[in-house]
DNA sequence: TAAGCTCGACAACATGGTTGACCATACCGT
DNA sequence: ACGGTATGGTCAACCATGTTGTCGAGCTTA
């Protein structure tokens, strides 16, 4: 049972998160969007590196930039020193999603505090780091079935 | 990074399963067939069951047993008692992969339990079983994104 | 027995991934 | 300076896997 817990509380901290975001104005991101967001960065980054990122070729992450954009979350920007790239960057609405994710992940990992005590939610974490190994800890969540 | 960190441990476990499996005679066993076989279980179950189980409409389910079935995994067997239904069914080969699987779980936690000594697996455990809702406990893990 | 529900199947469609091909552009070694 | 190579973005075809809607067949129950 222990790889169905811990995907048990990913998927109630994830789901949490989105509705919290739902209620605060940004009820359609989808936790790909999510993902992609905190991919993007706020720096922006251009598709290929997002691609990178969440570990999907550069077409699929066009594809996904595309949705972010026509949703108002981000905006393709020319490269003003090269002229093949093009710089996706969150629009004020896609970086007011990503801080507002930033708190409500907060909050959440406050209420667990709560309920099991500031050292045992940091023992879980140091534990989860000793025993993931370092490529595990990546972004590419979605897609991520169908290996 | 709580999530991500839940997420990668969930994530190393599966994909450490399936490297395992595909080691022992089960290389095209991917997570979404394993999560599918759980559900229709050493006794059987119907298809419509099947997809009640993992939170998807019968039809998808009804896909996900023809491709068990391609594979090999699973058959459909008429029910003697009620013609309408047909009863989902593990093969000899899919009943060893659900066998091996709970056997590398077994050895993967402990190996954790190495890492990290007996009672901090358990705590780790139980603490998620503390914070995480009773209803997040669920199989319906592939189709999860796209909510 | 007739109404209504359930099961399995078929079809049409959406989403989001893949590969392959292509062009424009940048970079680098000669 | 230039030619080969690598990179970025896009188009197109395809695939996997989900969705809804519909339907006939067969149980179940009032």
């Amino acid at each position: 049972m222990l790889p169905l817990l811990l995907f048990a509380g990913f998927r109630s901290l994830i789901d949490e998160l989105h509705a919290e975001l739902a209620r605060q104005g940004h009820p359609d991101v989808r936790p790909a969007y999510g993902f992609a967001m905190q991919a993007i960065g706020p720096d922006g980054a251009t598709a290929s590196e997002v691609g990178r990122r969440l570990g999907v070729s550069k077409q699929a992450a066009g594809k996904t930039v595309d949705r972010l954009t026509e949703l108002g979350y981000a905006e393709r920007i020319p490269d003003e020193t090269d002229a093949r790239r093009k710089l996706v960057r969150l629009t004020p609405h896609g970086l007011d999603a990503l801080a507002r994710s930033a708190a409500v992940f907060e909050e959440l990992r406050t209420r667990w505090a709560q309920a099991l005590g500031t050292d045992r939610v940091r023992a879980l974490e140091s534990d989860l780091r000793t025993v993931v190994p370092a490529g595990a800890f990546r972004l590419d969540v979605p897609g991520w079935f169908g290996s």
